[in-house]
DNA sequence: CCCGTGATTTAT
DNA sequence: TAAATCACGGGG
């Protein structure tokens, strides 16, 4: 296990506070796509009425969230998005973080091939469905160990500017529990922060 | 605001 | 087998 990895195998909590800055990388056809992570999620798991892995069920769907620390969960939803997450801590505690925005850095020209709607570079990256679209990530990286090609995270030294604790996007359960983390000063968000 | 879109899950 | 749900995005 390297030591990369080995920083996945925390709570899915600290994870994502750690991922913030971090640099999620995706090579296609030798060309690199890449940016610093700006907006992520955590779902804690069996005790977590919000997230996949809800009092412990284990599906087709969610299998990949049972691998432990480092590997890619990937689904799909709404009949055409996929979402990247980030599984953490043990395997088969099934706990994972959402990736919900990044900054676009590298291979922005490719980002907007295949972010057919996106009119400005706020729109490649801004969102987790948005964000796999400009990747070209779908579930043939279910599963994936996130330590290395295609797809991979790494910590280049960014540092993320202030982080925001806020309530996660789009759920029907556990709507009040503050387990999304944000980067507020980038314009890359995809949703600002709760007022309260 | 509303709607597409289809895999997955849950109810019958 | 059928119905409901869905960790979303785009367009008005």
């Amino acid at each position: 296990m390297t030591p990369r990895f080995r920083a996945y195998s925390a709570d899915a909590d600290t994870v994502a506070q750690r991922l913030l800055g971090q640099r999620l990388v995706r090579v296609i056809n030798g060309r690199r796509l890449a940016g610093p992570i700006v907006e992520v999620e955590a779902y804690l798991g069996a005790r977590d009425k919000a997230a996949h892995t809800f009092g412990g069920r284990r599906t087709a769907r969610n299998a990949s969230m049972y691998l432990g620390g480092g590997h890619a969960y990937i689904y799909f939803t709404y009949g055409m998005h996929h979402c990247l997450n980030v599984v953490c801590g043990k395997p088969g505690d099934g706990v994972a973080v959402l990736l919900r925005a990044v900054e676009p850095t590298e291979g922005l020209e490719l980002m907007f091939r295949r972010r057919v709607a996106a009119r400005e570079v706020r729109d490649l990256c801004s969102g987790p469905g948005k964000l796999t679209q400009a990747l070209g990530i779908d579930k043939a990286r279910y599963g994936h160990p996130l330590s290395r090609k295609p797809l991979w995270i790494y910590e280049d030294g960014t540092l993320p500017g202030k982080l925001v604790k806020t309530t996660r996007v789009g759920i029907s359960q556990a709507k009040k529990q503050l387990y999304r983390y944000l980067d507020s000063s980038s314009d890359h968000i995809s949703k600002p922060p709760d007022g309260n």
